[in-house]
DNA sequence: CACGTCATGTAAGTTGTTACATGATTTG
DNA sequence: CAAATCATGTAACAACTTACATGACGTG
């Protein structure tokens, strides 16, 4: 049995607001795609197994004449589910997997130019990433203090901080590598 | 196609050197594990994969009597393929997948002492991993200036210290945010 | 009216996990 | 001699990706 965590993490976004599987994809494409995503094809699947396990249920909003919305809501049960979920302690971590770093890693066999552009290409991906989560956190929070955010918002603030936090750490990690690669000579 | 990341991982181990399918298994218990993994299970089939790509070659090594290592050495198209492989930037980055982080997303449905233990958890998790590796940073660097150091452990020296700096961060993050937490009525 | 977005789904293939299966070697 | 580790493999299942497929709606 695996860890049906998209399961669980449909549950959750339903406990905001009903979704569809389209609203349900676009979710994945905001802040909580930081730490878990997936394509429409597996939602669409997903949701049909959360129906049939009776911990949603589904009813047609039209969008225009023609145009179905399939929405869902949590069931008492599906709320159950997640609430139960979500207090478990997870004793192990999953490997959060890294190409770049993997191929860092076999760094031996790249000649010195191309580590440079490697280097160069994670920092500006990294970068732009980073100056996208901090303006994001601008428009939603400001100045706020964190004692003072809505207990809805809080989450989002979580998510955020923790974003920015790894993206910060990483960009500086990239700095000093690059620093010490360039005055190696190798 | 997929990205045959594991295919590239293997390529890298084996260039290092010689390896059985059980080495391989260990090396992702190691370092490298905390940014790529796989199970022996996986790594067996892939091997086989890869003999049949003709990017590496095979041959039987007896660990005592009866007990077979199946060794496995880059042929020189293995090398060409990974040398290939790690000049190529990566354009995207695949999301790095935390599960602790999404259900803090979902935080409104968790009792304030249950958030504290989850928060706990991580924190006695993270503490555990970031000591260890900075353990085998003390054992295998010591106090030596990065730019004295062998070409040979360079990737060895930029995976550990990526390493212990994405875990230092992750500790920083959860002692900031549980305060906040403790700090909070909700 | 073309293009981008909204909206849902299936099919085929790849990757990854867990469990099943077996036997040898080493160490206490 | 028991338990841990060494060593290799297969089977079944679960998760994930890419491509295929279709059609409606809104805007310039």
């Amino acid at each position: 049995m695996g860890k049906r965590i998209l399961k669980h993490a449909i549950l959750g976004l339903l406990s905001k607001k009903d979704m569809s599987g389209y609203d349900i994809t676009g979710e994945f494409k905001e802040e909580i795609g930081q730490f878990w995503s997936a394509k429409h094809s597996q939602i669409y699947i997903e949701l049909k197994k959360l129906l049939s396990e009776n911990l949603i249920s589904q009813y047609i909003e039209m969008s225009g004449e023609k145009l179905e919305r399939k929405m869902h809501r949590l069931t008492s049960e599906g709320k159950k589910e997640l609430e139960q979920w979500l207090v478990v302690p997870d004793e192990t971590i999953e490997t959060e997997k890294d190409v770049f770093i993997l191929k860092l890693y076999f760094i031996k066999h790249i000649p010195k130019d191309k580590v440079e552009a490697l280097f160069r290409n994670q920092f500006n991906i990294r970068s732009a990433k980073l100056a996208y989560l901090r303006e994001q956190y601008q428009q939603i929070f400001g100045e706020q203090h964190p004692l003072e955010i809505d207990a809805d918002q809080l989450g989002h603030y979580f998510v955020l901080t923790k974003a920015i936090s790894r993206e910060e750490s990483y960009v500086k990690w990239l700095e000093q590598s690059l620093e010490i690669i360039k005055k190696r000579e190798y």
